[in-house]
DNA sequence: GTGAAAGCGCTAACAA
DNA sequence: TTGTTAGCGCTTTCAC
């Protein structure tokens, strides 16, 4: 049975207004006696608040729930968006929780009923990146829970990456180096499926494309008639580098894909790359820097932003763009520290 | 603000019970007229339930937190093994929550006081991996907060794959193609420290050691005298493969390990492999196989033996191995569903 | 400095 | 079939 109040109070000799008091940081109205007596019985007896009532007491719950599908691709869950947005949480005392929703549940209205009062959250996070259900947005009208996409090019309670400023930076990368010949390789997506695929495809693809018209370059995108599966990306790569006009550099879709096209070009002459990633990616080929899209900040921007809308629930945010960041290989920046707070 | 039972109770002309019945699934106690005059004042009014209260009133959060560390290298989350915790906690209607402790702060017992009263947990998945503090354990004595801890071997409450059995399935498996000089490759810990880095490293290693034993090989460690970072990895995949008698097979600690083994392996006459992850690994040499160390599993047991705990706190459960499986190359296994039963 | 009373929203137990 | 009473553990308010 867990530790009361009262039952601090009773083993202290005093009330239990004196106990709550003291154990909240307002010891010093009290007599030092007093006060340590009050704590040392609490540590005793191994007293754990009881967050419930503290909730009920204060109407809201302390507490901010990140929402996904059950479905694994349509939300990608990078660890560096859980850490930011944990860290954030933390140093404003929320506690953090994670719920996954199977898309076909959504229309059933007593499944819904059910859930939503399971939540017991102030405010959600949703992170359907891509074909994502309107009655996501029904749903959380309906109910009128303070909530931010994430991810998700939306016009009102958004937070995505500026994926045509990263598409653009990564080509002026290799642009600036000299080269002419380069080509957009992105094996993720089927040229037929591109159209619903996410969004950060077609925006990292238009900002290459972008800079390559500015430079009065012609594009090149290699990208398969079907989506090309992890166990043919070697076979693609390598017929991409025997063709006679090879290119001469190459901005990959995902460091995934690019150790693949790094492994094609071995033995042939050195292939510069540019990659998107969360982290710095180091393919030991000297030549590959990455294009970061921090996903630590997109968090940490999306908690601030829904901790605004649970202040003023009724006010809608405008859309926040977070600017990726180029970093050349062999420099990596010192990740956010816990709770850090990044300027707007 | 958010609606109550006694506003709806007042506009549907009712009592709080009442309402608090319908909407608790005992509303065949009620006349039909009743019931649907009950629920759609409910849902036009946007109802949700007050989580906190209900749990002040049952004395129980239902909520269970994975507790991990802020150091990124001490607690890795797998997002399958999220999924496997979410998913068989959403279908015991219970919530789930992530923490993360900065390793420092274990032994400030203020800071640990103020952190204690916000979890709202009724228990913890301690995630901590290696190198995890004994002050951890110290606190969840004094507390009583029932805990299970993953990938861990205690002699007590905690679940983890057995990883020696996955070493010797891997190595059979090549051993079974007829293969003599079988490698083991790990580049992440170092010769020096070998002793203090994971379990799973030492323990993959030794059911290698074992199986080549068993078979009167001898074994051939490949690591380095330092940790091999990522950009040196093809490099020295080069130079065991270019040695006078480079292995024929390799077992690989991980999957992302594999990827610059395979890579380097090119154009050299093929190079069977097993390596180890938690999905199989499609290389394209097709000649890879993979042992899966099976997170979801992990987390669906983890949470099995919490709920136990949760329900019987004094008395502590054996611990749980969990045996990885062998997948071979082109043949994928279908993944769990949402909410299914791993039988014992 | 300390404590008594009231009430947060909900539900178990019992009454009508 | 519906309603009343009491109380979960805590905090706000106000009195002593």
């Amino acid at each position: 049975m867990p530790v009361t109040l009262k039952q601090i109070a009773a083993k202290a000799n005093c009330s239990v207004m004196t106990v709550s008091n003291v154990l909240n940081n307002k010891g010093n109205l009290y007599r030092d006696e007093m006060r340590r007596r009050v704590l040392n019985t609490a540590l005793e007896m191994g007293y754990r608040p009881n967050n419930s009532a503290r909730a009920t007491r204060q109407g809201r719950y302390g507490n901010v729930t990140l929402l996904a599908s059950t479905h694994p691709q349509q939300s990608q869950l990078p660890i560096l968006l859980m850490g930011g947005i944990e860290g954030k949480l933390a140093s404003e005392d929320l506690r953090f929780s994670f719920a996954r929703l199977p898309d076909e549940k959504l229309t059933d209205s007593e499944y819904m009923f059910k859930v939503l009062g399971q939540w017991s959250a102030d405010g959600l996070l949703v992170n359907y990146t891509h074909g994502y259900p309107e009655q996501m947005l029904d749903i959380i009208a309906q109910y009128r829970i303070p909530a931010i996409w994430l991810n998700c090019r939306l016009d009102h309670d958004c937070v995505f990456p500026d994926d045509i400023y990263a598409g653009r930076i990564a080509t002026e990368n290799l642009l600036r180096a000299g080269h002419k010949k380069v080509a957009f390789v992105d094996y993720s997506a089927s040229r037929a499926k591109l159209a619903s695929a996410h969004y950060s495809i077609r925006d990292r693809q238009a900002g290459y494309e972008q800079a390559m018209a500015d430079a009065g370059l012609t594009p090149v995108i290699v990208r398969g008639d079907d989506q090309v599966h992890s166990e043919h990306r070697l076979a693609a790569s390598y017929r991409m580098l025997s063709e006679d006009d090879r290119p001469e550099a190459v901005v990959a879709y995902s460091g995934a894909q690019s150790i693949e096209v790094a492994a094609a070009a071995l033995g042939l002459p050195p292939l510069p790359m540019v990659v998107f990633a969360d982290t710095p990616i180091r393919l030991g080929n000297g030549a590959t820097d990455t294009v970061i899209v921090p996903q630590e900040e997109l968090g940490v921007r999306a908690v601030e932003l829904l901790l605004r809308k649970i202040e003023s629930p009724g006010d809608s945010v405008a859309p926040v763009q977070i600017r990726p960041k180029l970093v050349v290989a062999g420099s990596a920046p010192a990740p956010l520290k816990r709770g850090e707070l990044i300027s707007p």
